[in-house]
DNA sequence: GGCTATTAGTGTTATTCTCACACTAATACT
DNA sequence: AGTATTAGTGTGAGAATAACACTAATAGCC
């Protein structure tokens, strides 16, 4: 621990984290695009839905708690989180002023075995379009993690965390497109993510009722940051 | 002030801003870009060179926070300033675990009166490609906000922060390359602005030296918004 | 007044990207 | 053999982008 010279100490705004985990769920037709959230088993807002998150602790990394916090409101683990910002205004929070420090990420559904526990009384994932009252300002955050997520992946498709290691590229389009909500075109999607080198065939087909099986694809490591890389390096 | 039912007291990370604002300075061909820094007055790192920055209140805005602290230290008001992200590694500050909220923001030349009060010994505009070592983990804040302003410019060339009222397109251009750190074509540029709506013709020309005098143009009000508001609207 | 230096201002073309669009292939089921 | 279903493929029009060079207007100098 480091050596503290030089200490500080008046009243403080408290700092937590939020986070937006978003999933995919139904039919590879219709998917719909879901949002974990977790049932407050604590005042305020007791019995409210909200997102996952809580106080980060003292020397602890940011990133490190919103890990945390997630893994004890529901279980999952070894989720990426991507930071969306940070959203300070006074009166969000009952208790007292507090900024909280905005994450998003994906999770696929196969993981998605919420253990919930700690301030949570309940964790469930829920159709974006058909949400409850949430606590807080979370409808606010919701709304921004959304839509961070949707710049990003217009850039490029990689649900990478979505989707099982070996995957149909009608698959990776329906979770795209769910993701975004809107359709895509199906020889312009494929087209585009295989001239940017994102996926390659691997091995086997895969067949899911009566009609032509599908040519299986994986994640190429590391070609979204190579992609991503292409914008110019600054001189600064 | 909200009434508090729910409090909570234990040890907590402290929270502060740090501004990155830029400007432009020297010959328009030859245009630097330079960032606003603080001799800091207060120990630690007493002395050295700093992003203005410093504590959020409590129940104070993170925005309005931004806003106090840089005109506490700095002397500059108005400033439209966007937020970049939120930092908070440990031990990034000696004087305990801190949470830093990054903000960016463009002042232009003739703003820069600076009048250093504050924790503030002095306040001064460096050129970026020749910075003193930095207090704290500024250099990577630095670099983070310039990293994020440069993204934003790519979009489209909206420095009116940087320019007077009135202004000539080689001066926008210049302070746009100056900002981006690499040249432009030309024509391609004039065009662009032209056809996004982003300025209009103003009244008369200027003309400084043994040449051609150039049409003045003003920025149009909301234009940027309007463009930018073309990204579809998202269902949910 | 004419020459020079300097910046302002303008169009065209090749290339790349984007987007809309329709048919054939392979399979299971009857 | 026929039907239903999803997988898979190419092309062309239009838009955006990027590269490129000359003329226009002025001040200063001779």
């Amino acid at each position: 621990m480091t050596k503290r010279k030089y200490v500080y100490d008046w009243p403080r705004p408290a700092v937590t984290v939020d986070m937006a985990l978003f999933t995919v769920a139904g039919a590879l037709n219709q998917l719909r695009l879901e949002v974990l959230l977790i049932q407050r088993d604590e005042e305020p807002f007791r019995g409210r839905w909200a997102l996952p998150g809580g106080f980060v602790q003292e020397h602890e990394d940011l990133h490190a708690a919103a890990a945390r916090e997630l893994a004890e409101e529901t279980g999952l683990r070894e989720v990426i989180l991507e930071q969306v910002g940070a959203v300070g205004t006074p009166g969000r929070d009952p208790r007292g002023h507090t900024i909280t420090v905005v994450w998003a990420g994906l999770v696929p559904g196969d993981r998605a075995v919420l253990k919930a526990s700690g301030d949570a009384r309940a964790a469930k994932w829920f159709d974006v379009i058909a949400l409850p009252k949430l606590a807080f300002d979370h409808d606010v955050i919701l709304r921004l993690a959304l839509s961070h997520l949707r710049h990003r992946l217009a850039e490029a498709p990689v649900c990478f965390e979505l989707l099982p290691s070996s995957f149909t590229l009608s698959e990776l389009q329906a979770v795209t497109e769910a993701i975004l909500g809107r359709q895509l075109d199906r020889r312009n999607f494929r087209r585009k993510v295989q001239e940017l080198g994102l996926v390659e065939p691997s091995e086997g087909t895969r067949q899911e009722g009566a009609h032509r099986p599908a040519q299986l694809y994986r994640f190429v490591p590391g070609a979204f940051e190579r992609y991503r890389g292409k914008e110019r390096s600054l001189p600064f």
